[in-house]
RNA sequence: GCUCAAGUGGUGGAAUUGGUAGACACGUUGGAUUCAAAAUCCAAUGUCGCGAGACGUGCGGGUUCGAUUCCCGCCUUGAGUACCA
């Protein structure tokens, strides 16, 4: 019997399927406590994936191997695991090819998925498919909207540093006004008495209120692409062009939903330091928020209405302040700029403009400003500032402008330097002729009139209630993190639950969700430039019916107008992890029972992409949800893992292309040189060598024209000095190169895709042949090889589905984790695999030494020489485990390999032994574990089966090969009894005769014995 | 510029409180088996050297009996980034 894996792996999938195997239990909702039997939670999460067309790569389902041993090996230990897998189905690629195809993106998008379960299916994961979501899904979105509203019908309050219910806030306004509350909202909000309140029109309640919702309409500026219809995200932006179809993209103000996830900015930091996250994903999280404390203050402007706050973090050198700088942008520039100086303004914002911000930023050597002719009074000397403008302050940060401090910043120091600014030492003895001292630490003011001989922190205490005294400042805490824009203009999104009276919006009320998204003829903005929903024909709120109706009955008394636009991306993914508790409800997101019983996700595994996006927004909604009581956890994943990007080892062929040295101008060659890597830094002489194959291939007529070609070059009044060859690199698919680099010719002249492109090629071999139309000459002909991102354009995509039809899926599995440490990134290549399936057939003949490789596995009592087999056994156990335990799964397969090699040389037949290592395989390759399993008599899944108990007896040595070192370097070793005293050993050692022979009759200095390790004799 | 990672054979990687560097695999070379191939099995494989041996974990220092591991300074690569005032 053969290990033929393909039926192994279709016939468990398939048991798998039909006994609901990896079905997790949830508690009763009726009942109270979650009964007993349920067993202890485990959830087990990755990132959903967005189905693409172009389905997985090896590189994918990388993550979803890892969590998936994880979530098997934890059914061994006894839990209840939750491992579910859904969709986040709504985005902008399904919607792309609705533009350009008029197809429906619920029609691809629902292939996209078909192809996607049917891959995920065949790599044999033990989701529980029974709980699927699709963002897309009105059941699912329904929910999402609902929380939306949740949103709307809340506020901050900055006391309590909660969330509560807006009808608190109204009752408030009511009864005190607003004077004494103390709110998250928007800066521009006047203040009023509960009386002034009471007489607002409903209408000016309403806009009240929107400053202070968690969700609110804004006058937002965005990145607009008019080609696109849409707002892009700035990572969407590449050199200042749409990433998707280059096209320009303009500075635009729009009126927005907007997220006031600042509101949270303090607790989102804080939550951190309780979760199990690395450090550098913390860290960039951190960064993002950007916490820093420190003062605003209002600098007066001379002869002028205006004032200019700046925040800074070192308003102790306040008086070192020798000029201002504004960003470019800034909207003061303009009112404050003198005649004098207004071209010499405008010139510089013109240059700068053109700048982008990342060359702003990585550019610190280039300094460069303009002086705008006003001046600023400093708020205790009165002196006169000048107000500078450069583009090393950004518009986004803080007020856009800056109080600089040339002798404690080393960017105000070089501008200074640069434009001749004086630079007032204020620390006592430092030296600031050289650079800025920037540090806070060990640095007493000076030449500061109240603050002389301060430290930096009562420095700070003291100038800020001095500004406060005199109304131009206080102490500030900034956080860079700023509301989160909630309004995207495309059509395959959630649609927004509102709809407009008068200009403000309303909420549907809860019992009419979920609203569906509209049919629309074409998925592109209108022609007047609102979203494609404005497309619809059927899209208006009736209030009297509560449903949806035609466009033409509004009225604007019972019939109103729904919003147009529709929610981001991450709507759906930030609370998609509630919904797998308790997938089909329909009453609420989930029951009480089921939040209570699987509480967060205990381990979540995907990209480092979502970094700053997805993870910081379900944290906030997370918090969000359980100030307003829905859910009872503050923070959604517990522990989390970025598995890193698997990369594509690209392969090349080296194509010769002729070119004049004089102009570099390439030269006409209408047919394909290619070298093999090994002759390819021998261009010319391979040239001449196909060029004077004449003589053999006199009737071939295709040569003919390669001689002609290459004589017409050299004759043709070209120079031939001129004439000289390069090579340009080509990437070919890499599934026509073998585990030794060499290229299948033959196969990639018939590649349907590309083979037009090599089907007169010469192809020259590794040792400088010319290989035919891909005749086996026994010439090999290599490729170039080259690590780089996979992708399609790059020929380097490798398909799981290939690799489990040749392979099968548990060793694609294994391969996968073997490739290396799970967080980091790695180049695959296909080559290495036949490592990993060898070990598996290698396991399979273990379990088949019977005759003619018949199942056998002997059932008898433990026999006396087993000792070997139990320390292989053990050893296993205990190094697995603690691998699963440590997310090091690339070690654990290695750990099998030893194990198998070793039990296949001790031929070991005993059940005692290769039962329990089945358990120990099957998180990495279950179906060739149930497989054999099954051959062992058990009737039932091993998905269950109790992982084995290590014990360390059988670990036990007598004796220790000892390395012996001479100046810590080991010479020799010698075996010695574990339980030999230091003294003796050391004895032991030093009478040995290799020993002796080393030390040539020297005395050694010393002798280290570290018993159980080592001996190093020093001398 | 800043922040965070990472540099070990031809390749992926291992070495988990400082203790035999290169486990396990791929590839390569040689051999067995085969009419032949595939598959399988055996052996060798860090570099230099016939050898004894020497040298070797990005580079330069340091701590230590002993450093891939700890410390200081550099270099390179990758990722993120909004000069965060």
């Amino acid at each position: 019997m053969t290990y033929n894996f393909n039926e192994i792996e279709a016939k468990w999938q398939k048991y798998w399927k039909d006994h609901k195997t990896f079905q997790a239990k949830n508690p009763d909702t009726k009942n109270s406590p979650p009964s007993e039997g349920l067993g202890e939670a485990y959830y087990v999460l990755d990132m959903f994936p967005y189905p693409s067309g172009a389905g997985l790569h090896v590189g994918h389902p990388l993550g979803y191997i890892a969590s998936d041993i994880y979530a098997r090996y934890k059914r061994h230990k006894g839990f209840n695991v939750l491992h579910p897998q859904g969709y986040d189905s709504f985005g902008l690629p399904a919607e792309q090819y609705a533009i350009q195809t008029g197809q429906h993106p619920a029609v691809t998008t629902e292939e996209n998925i078909k192809t996607y379960r049917r891959q995920l299916d065949q790599i044999g994961f033990s989701f529980d498919w029974s709980r699927e979501v699709r963002t897309s899904d009105p059941s699912y979105y329904k929910w999402t909207q609902w929380i939306f509203i949740q949103l709307f019908e809340s506020w901050y309050c900055r006391h309590a540093d909660k969330a509560f219910p807006i009808s608190e806030l109204v009752e408030v306004f009511s009864k005190e006004g607003n004077q004494a509350v103390e709110a998250v909202c928007d800066d521009n909000v006047e203040a009023f008495s509960s009386s002034e309140w009471n007489a607002f029109s409903p209408e000016k309640q309403q806009e009240i209120l929107l400053k202070y919702r968690l969700t609110y309409l804004a006058e937002t500026e965005v990145n607009w692409c008019p080609a696109l219809g849409t707002v892009l995200a700035n990572d969407e932006i590449v050199n200042g062009v749409s990433e998707r179809g280059g096209h320009s993209v303009v500075r635009k103000k729009m009126t927005q939903w907007s997220m006031r996830i600042s509101a949270y900015a303090e607790r989102l930091l804080q939550g951190l330091n309780d979760i199990d996250w690395t450090e550098s994903l913390k860290e960039s999280q951190r960064n993002w928020i950007g916490k820093s404390i420190g003062a605003q203050v209002e600098f007066n402007i001379q002869n002028s209405e205006f004032k200019i706050p700046v925040f800074t973090t070192r308003p102790d050198t306040i008086f070192g302040v020798s000029f201002m700088t504004l960003a470019p942008e800034h909207e003061l520039v303009e009112k404050i700029v003198t005649d004098d100086q207004k071209s010499e303004i405008e010139a510089y914002i013109k240059t700068t403009a053109k700048r982008s911000e990342r060359d702003r930023m990585s550019d610190v050597k280039t300094i460069t400003g303009a002086f705008t002719g006003a001046y600023a009074e400093h708020p205790f000397s009165k002196e006169p500032i000048p107000i500078w403008i450069g583009d090393y302050v950004l518009a986004g940060y803080g007020t856009g402008a800056v109080m600089s401090v040339p002798c404690g910043d080393q960017r105000d120091y070089d501008f200074a330097k640069h434009f001749n600014i004086p630079i007032p030492n204020i620390f006592e003895g430092i030296d600031v002729s050289e650079e800025a001292y920037a540090s806070k630490d060990n640095v007493v003011i000076a030449n500061s009139d109240f603050l002389n001989g301060l430290p930096y922190k009562e420095a700070t205490k003291k100038v800020i209630s001095e500004l406060e005294k005199l109304g131009q400042g206080e102490g500030k805490i900034n956080y860079r993190l700023r509301d989160a824009v909630f309004s995207r203009q495309r059509y395959w999104g959630e649609p927004f639950p509102v709809y407009y009276v008068n200009g403000m919006p309303q909420m549907i009320d809860k019992k009419y969700l979920p609203i569906r998204l509209p049919e629309v003829e074409k998925y592109l903005p209108t022609e007047t430039g609102e979203p494609p929903l404005g497309r619809a024909d059927v899209w208006a709120w009736d209030t009297l019916k509560g449903e949806v109706v035609k466009n033409e009955d509004i009225d604007h008394v019972n019939v109103f107008p729904l919003e147009l636009n529709t929610m981001p991306g991450w709507a759906g993914s930030s609370w998609y992890f509630f919904r797998y508790m308790d997938a089909q409800n329909d009453e609420v997101f989930a029951s009480e029972e089921a939040l209570e019983y699987w509480k967060d996700v205990d381990l979540y595994i995907g990209g480092s992409e979502h970094a700053t996006g997805h993870l910081l927004y379900s944290r906030f909604w997370v918090k969000f949800m359980k100030d307003r009581g829905f859910v009872n956890i503050e923070e959604p994943f517990k522990k989390l893992i970025n598995q890193g990007m698997i990369l594509g080892t690209s392969a090349f062929v080296y194509r010769v292309t002729p070119f004049s040295k004089s102009t570099q101008e390439v030269l006409d060659f209408p047919f394909g040189l290619y070298l093999s890597e090994g002759v390819k830094n021998d261009i010319e002489s391979h040239v001449i060598e196909v060029g004077s194959m004449n003589r053999k291939l006199e009737d071939n007529s295709f040569y003919q024209t390669v001689i002609m070609k290459i004589q017409d070059l050299k004759s043709s009044g070209f120079d031939s000095q001129d004439l000289s060859f390069g090579l340009v690199p080509i990437h070919v698919k890499v599934q026509y190169v073998n585990a030794s680099d060499e290229l299948d010719i033959q196969g990639l002249k018939n590649d349907n895709e590309f083979g037009e492109d090599f089907k007169d090629g010469i192809f020259i071999g590794e040792s400088g042949k010319v290989l035919s139309f891909g005749e086996d000459l026994g010439e090999a002909f290599k490729v170039g090889r080259e690590v780089e991102k996979m992708s399609k354009s790059k020929l380097n995509v490798v398909n799981p589905d290939a690799i489990c039809e040749q392979y099968g899926a548990d060793s694609l599995r294994m391969y996968e984790m073997f490739l290396g440490p799970l967080e980091q990134a790695k180049p695959w290549n296909t080559a290495g695999i036949s490592g990993v399936n060898g070990f598996l057939k290698k396991l399979w003949k273990l379990y088949h030494q019977g005759e003619n490789g018949s199942f056998y596995v002997n059932s008898s009592p433990p026999s006396e020489g087993l000792g070997e087999a139990l320390k292989t056994l053990h050893k296993t156990i205990k190094k697995v485990e603690e691998d699963i335990e440590s997310f090091s799964f690339n070690t654990s397969v290695s750990t099998f390999m030893i194990a198998v090699n070793e039990l296949t040389a001790q031929k070991c037949t005993s059940k005692e032994i290769l039962e329990p290592l089945l358990i120990l395989l099957s998180p990495y390759a279950p179906h060739i574990s149930e497989e054999l399993w099954n051959q062992l008599g058990h009737n039932e899944s091993i998905s269950t089966a109790a992982f084995p108990e290590f014990d360390a007896k059988h670990l036990v040595e007598s004796s220790k090969k000892y390395p012996i070192s001479f100046n810590g370097k080991v010479k020799f070793t010698l075996e010695l009894p574990t339980d030999m005293s230091k003294d003796d050993i050391e004895k032991a050692v030093m009478a040995h005769e290799k020993t002796i022979a080393q030390l040539e009759g020297r005395t050694p200095k010393k002798v280290i014995v570290v018993p159980g390790k080592i001996v190093n004799i020093v001398g």
